[in-house]
DNA sequence: AAAATATGTCAGTCATGTTGACATATAATA
DNA sequence: TATTATATGTCAACATGACTGACATATTTT
């Protein structure tokens, strides 16, 4: 592909959308499913994959936060949340500088879910990004890097990778 | 972003797992969500908004093949499907080979939908395309399609990308 | 002392996926 | 031709993970 795909032809411009759009749609479910059979084991979901995936992201995050990271309501974290405070995957601290905040972090247990439910997509992810290369990697990041919401961007990206 | 990067040290293997899983949900999410004010207008979800597409993208396809496309159980599809053809937003045509099959292709009344929906998309994706240039696009489609499981592949980009 | 914030919970709803069972029309095969 | 297989559609029940709205408690800020 050569940059005369760029140069304001709105037929590249539909190329571009719809190829891009198939294809995360695709790569997006496959990559996603992978850790379903895991997940089941422990009676699981992928909203629980999710919020373990994250509070070791971001140890010590604060109900709010992830909430706002997840961009979901304190009424659906709170059936997840609840399940994996009880069964002790996930450990809470109250706040030294702020006594209402509880702080979350992945216990030994979560950790070790967490390692279990990784690890097919760990090598499915690492697989394609090495075939295809450290360029398209790059490529890859910077893409879906600018598809993110900048309103989001706030709560999410800093946390961890600029 | 150096070649060494993917000579088996683990700590990158980490770090592109971590960064490539983070981004691609961030970004998913954050693409999917637009056209859901839109769809709303209609009183549709997203599995109307994945039905559109794919039917515009596969033209007199069959049932049987948009459920291997979607990878959804038939009573699941039926739901959307239903109300898409009651609405007239979906036509099907008794297959002239084959009389069992019901082809399906989108009427007038269904481009129009699949126009509004996809206008704010377009636009977010082709913006990211562009700015993040042709090699970094290049580089975004060969990860999606190398996180395709090969088995999906004939199911799905067969049809319209290779 | 009053207001705002962080968290948690109860109750109900919705969208979209699943299984299992069964019916009908048509095509392919023995 | 009779039987079997295929393509489609539909009924019922259920699971997951979102949502809204209301309300309670503890703690911090004003």
């Amino acid at each position: 592909m050569t940059d005369i795909f760029f140069d304001n032809h709105n037929l590249n411009d539909e190329k571009v959308f719809l190829k891009s759009t198939e294809l995360l749609y695709f790569a997006y479910r496959d990559y996603i499913a992978w850790p379903d059979e895991v997940l089941k084991k422990y009676n699981f979901g992928r909203a629980h994959h999710r919020v373990i995936f994250f509070v070791n992201q971001n140890p010590g995050i604060s109900v709010a936060e992830l909430l706002a990271l997840l961009n979901i309501t304190k009424q659906s974290l709170s059936r997840v949340l609840s399940t994996l405070l009880d069964k002790r995957f996930i450990s809470q601290k109250i706040g030294t500088r702020d006594r209402r905040k509880r702080l979350l972090n992945l216990t030994a247990k979560g950790e070790k879910l967490l390692f279990d439910v990784s690890e097919c997509q760990k090598l499915q992810m690492v697989k394609a990004c090495s075939e295809a290369g450290s360029v398209a990697t790059e490529g890859f990041w910077k893409v879906l890097s600018k598809l993110i919401n900048e309103k989001n961007k706030k709560d999410t990206i800093n946390l961890t990778y600029k």
